[in-house]
DNA sequence: CGCTGATGCAAGTGGACACTTGCATGAACG
DNA sequence: CGTTCATGCAAGTGTCCACTTGCATCAGCG
């Protein structure tokens, strides 16, 4: 009676397709025919795009969390932890969670199944403001500091889908660090 | 007998238009609205769609061009340069720019429009392999540095669009530069 | 004033695509 | 063996959108 195709082979599926080619122009069709379904399956078992967009990044992003709840004494250490998480989270899946980002400011579809993850990012303000707080790190807008941060890997992870001549190994989250680190202690006076 | 409106202004409406919804989700119908004429004008005068975005892109872009023939001793000068120049381009016109190229990498079209100016990578790539052979660079492949040093700046220009809790200033070249320099220096042995 | 040509307007065409539906098949389960 | 139910298949619906077309208007120009 269970079906045939696992639910979690679709979206490995669907996420791969949109990976490739952005939400928007993954067709439901090229979806269905990547998981070796019907299209009409795909409608009868997912509801819909959007849905099956949901339940597909529910079930492969969740239980994929950030450990920082108590930021200790060592900024380094807690960047890294934040940097390691965002550099993975940019690798997972052919770069998923990427292209979403890409289509999210233009897509409220989008923009909706992303706002679920959203909350980490405020674990991640907390964790710069406590630093900022102890001197450890310039005061600037936590959001500023954390762009500044994650740049690098970000910048690296889509380069290396969009630039055949960009390097094509990951941003190293240690080197990240370090360079950040050393960076911004000259803008301290 | 010229037309009313100018291409120009027809121009500046498309961009915007564009900028704030994306090229794919514009349609020819807002742009036509915005500018102030009727959509079949729209396509008498300029054919296609994808030809009015080349248009407004030669026209807003074009003359205006990267100084950066002659490489000199200075990294600093030189990374300022095209910093500077990259940055500004992020700003103009409401940041279309980054708004296509966040489409280049799935609609055939918008990376079509995007690819004329390109030319303008590989003198910044001359200019880095220049400083590197000068030991003033780490060696590395040149896209790898170009996107170190640009991405605080166009990480910052997203944000500033994305998030209302980043800073809404733009990045500063003078700082993003000496920030990539001493954390690049701290990366040599 | 009469011609030309660009425009507005309204209706339409064609294709893409999310989503639906009716029917036949075939596997699992009692 | 017969019922159930998810599936495949094929056709279809409705919507959106780039692009077209025919016609009336109206400004500029000789």
């Amino acid at each position: 009676m269970a079906s045939r195709v696992t639910d979690q082979a679709v979206y490995d599926a669907a996420l791969e397709v949109i990976a490739e080619q952005g939400y928007e122009r993954a067709t439901t069709r090229a979806i269905a025919d990547a998981a070796g379904i019907n299209e009409a399956t795909l409608f009868r078992r997912f509801v819909s795009k959007e849905n099956l967009l949901r339940q597909a990044v529910r079930g492969n992003f969740a239980g994929f969390s950030l450990d920082l709840d108590a930021p200790g004494d060592d900024v380094a250490a807690d960047l890294l932890t934040i940097v390691g998480y965002y550099s993975s989270l940019y690798e997972r899946r052919g770069g998923v969670v990427l292209t979403l980002m890409r289509e999210a400011k233009f897509s409220p579809e989008v923009a909706a199944v992303l706002a679920e993850p959203e909350s980490l990012l405020e674990k991640v303000d907390a964790v710069i403001l406590h630093h900022q707080r102890r001197g450890a790190l310039v005061v600037e807008p936590p959001r500023h500091t954390f762009f500044a941060l994650i740049g690098p890997v970000m910048m690296r992870a889509l380069a290396r889908r969009v630039d055949r001549r960009a390097t094509q190994a990951p941003a190293d989250p240690e080197a990240v660090v370090r360079r950040f680190l050393d960076g911004h202690r000259s803008l301290e006076r």
